[in-house]
DNA sequence: TCAGCCATGTAATGGGTTACATGATTGA
DNA sequence: TCAATCATGTAACCCATTACATGGCTGA
């Protein structure tokens, strides 16, 4: 029997500290959080559900990792600003250190299609690959579009850098589908 | 209320046909199932528990879909195969047909620690984007062995298209990483 | 008029992971 | 000798999703 030590990070998961992280970027509600974090951890790290936000934002107070203050407002509903503590960023800064890397995992449910492509109809799996192709433009388009809220200079470092990966990810998989196309194509003509 | 057609997955998860469709390639018993899927589905669909196979071939079974042979060994332990029947080969088909393209996923807690990296001491920022580089140049090892494994011709069309996609996203993410080293280094060098 | 935004949450479900259990054979 | 392979499963847990609930304001 292994002994722990004294909890570092307590088992909490990746996304706790995601959201965690986000908010040393400024204090924040969990309605703006969740904007934020489809604009940007979306692309890379996780999308959640709007209530999953909310329910991490409450564990972070439980832990004493954030505060929040009720805001009353007259033409919105009221809001809750979340802050990160002292004790939340010491806890942060922690994980950093000490988490490691840990391999990254795709999930696309079209590559498996792909995968038995044989077992489709042509057109379904042509209509599929045009569709792909569509998301992965239109996924290109979002990030380039990020590229240019950055402006010029190398400022933020970090996102940017992370920014770099999901263009030229998207480049790539924009490239496959139109090569995956003609491929397809060719075939047909071949019967 | 849209009416629900009469259940033509009946709701079933990706994970299900993707076990199902592994058993279009012939039969087999969860270990040997497990195996495949790590060598294969885990770079871009998911990377299951044995205890999931498992899980999912029974379900498999229950539903119709497959079925299993009890198979005594001498010199190992007994064995189940499950094959794949023609209603869970109409089922994978029509799943196939319908299912559409849903977005692919990705999930990569270093990329999310790289875009904290101002928290970071540059040593472990380092150190993980050396790993990380590993990580991929592993990777892409491994995915060139089964395209060797493949042999020369175009055959079989489908897994080769998937592996290819694989293929340039690990070259993609290793040509990220070094530059994001030298990115690195040059700030370092910079203060 | 009416969709969409702002704003926060509860409840139920389940997919997926981790830990645990068992035990013989093979090869370094 | 000892780790790895073959082979199948149970139990517990929890992250994450989906559905549901509420309601005022804004702009087309």
């Amino acid at each position: 029997m292994p002994r722990r030590p004294a909890q570092p990070d307590a088992g909490l998961p990746a996304t706790t500290f995601a959201v965690l992280g986000m908010l040393t970027f400024g204090e924040a509600s969990g309605y703006e959080l969740h904007k934020l974090i489809h604009r940007t951890l979306s692309h890379f790290f996780f999308r959640p559900a709007q209530s999953q936000v909310y329910s991490e934002l409450r564990r972070l107070v439980r832990l004493g990792f954030a505060t929040v203050q009720e805001v009353e407002q007259q033409l919105r509903p009221d809001k809750r600003l979340y802050r990160i503590t002292p004790l939340g960023e010491r806890a942060l800064r922690a994980w950093l250190e000490s988490s490691g890397v840990e391999p990254e995992t795709v999930r696309s449910p079209f590559l498996l299609k792909v995968g038995f492509g044989a077992l489709m109809s042509p057109e379904t799996l042509r209509a599929d690959m045009l569709e792909a192709r569509r998301v992965a433009a239109e996924e290109l388009a979002v990030l380039e579009e990020l590229e240019e809220e950055f402006g010029e200079g190398p400022d933020p470092f970090f996102p940017r850098l992370v920014l770099s990966y999901g263009l030229a990810h998207n480049r790539t998989t924009l490239h496959w589908t139109e090569e995956a196309l003609k491929q397809l194509d060719k075939r047909a003509g071949e019967h």
